[in-house]
DNA sequence: GACCAGGTGTCCG
DNA sequence: CGGACACCTGGT
């Protein structure tokens, strides 16, 4: 069991802030989430309005992955700070997500997950992914009996009959492209990490079923690259009725997609008005 | 049952 | 280049 205080770590924001699929409440005990990446289950605390978050982990499963995919060597409150005074949205934004984070979460998985999650919404895109894990993952099971599955690997998921059922829709035949890329040696995804921002869009928009707002989102969640922007409909709403029509990213040169997510996590999940309803 | 959201491919100008 | 439209599915 791994303590970790950071006052801009918290758990339900970076769950619900749209970057990824795998991380769910624990409906069996409050305040607990686990989260399913890199082949392996971690079960998470944290108290409401608490800065300290429990990882029920080794301290050396901490240092090797966990402190590392939840980049917590990054200060997210420097991010924050360079948000202007006068920028009355933006600054109750990060209020309001103070605690989220850009994960560094797995490239292939990313690159499936947000393929998905073109043309669709959160719910059905997680409901795809649970699918496909269940069907084409490995199988584990926790000390205390609970059944989970990793993420498929490319190679189970390049038969376009395997992907039947899965409800993806007319998205099977991208995901299927992709898994026989990656799967026979033709696409390699260590290649791609090695890219600079602008080669690695290139390149992600040369495949099939990838498009501008998906390639921004595997670059930032896949790839870390967090001057990338994807503008999605929720930013395009907040850019059009909060900023009429325009917003300068000029003030986060570098670091673009930590503020797009602020902005994402403050639009989508509508806070001041839950906020409003709880009085 | 009609209609809608949501991003990309495709076709057309 | 930009605009129009089809594509699947699950939700109203």
């Amino acid at each position: 069991m791994v303590k970790v205080r950071n006052d801009n770590f918290n758990i339900e924001q970076i769950a619900k802030s749209g970057q990824c699929f795998r991380l769910a409440p624990n409906p069996n005990e409050a305040h607990t989430w686990t989260l399913i990446a890199y082949d392996k289950l971690l079960d998470i605390k944290q108290e409401p309005n608490s800065n300290e978050v429990i990882l029920f982990c080794s301290q050396q499963e901490f240092d090797e992955l966990w402190k590392y995919y939840f980049d917590l060597d990054t200060d997210y409150g420097a991010y924050i700070e360079c948000v202007p005074p006068d920028d009355i949205y933006l600054t109750r934004a990060t209020q309001i997500g103070s605690g989220i984070r850009i994960l560094n979460q797995e490239p292939w998985e990313m690159m499936v997950s947000f393929m998905i999650s073109q043309n669709n919404n959160i719910p059905r895109i997680k409901h795809s992914i649970e699918l496909l894990c269940q069907a084409y993952g490995e199988k584990n099971h926790t000390s205390d009996g609970r059944v989970w599955f990793s993420f498929p690997k490319a190679c189970q998921l390049m038969e376009i009959e395997k992907l039947q059922n899965m409800g993806l829709g007319y998205r099977d035949k991208y995901i299927q492209q992709l898994a026989e890329s990656v799967c026979t040696g033709k696409l390699n995804i260590q290649d791609l990490k090695v890219m600079t921002d602008n080669e690695l869009r290139t390149a992600l928009l040369s495949m099939y079923g990838i498009g501008t707002k998906v390639a921004n989102c595997i670059m930032l969640f896949g790839f870390h690259r967090i001057a990338s922007f994807p503008k999605d409909v929720w930013i395009k709403r907040i850019i059009e009725q909060q900023y009429g029509g325009h917003f300068s990213t000029e003030p986060y040169k570098g670091f673009e997609g930590v503020i797009q997510q602020y902005i994402f996590y403050y639009a989508m999940n509508k806070l001041d008005l839950k906020d409003k309803a709880d009085i």
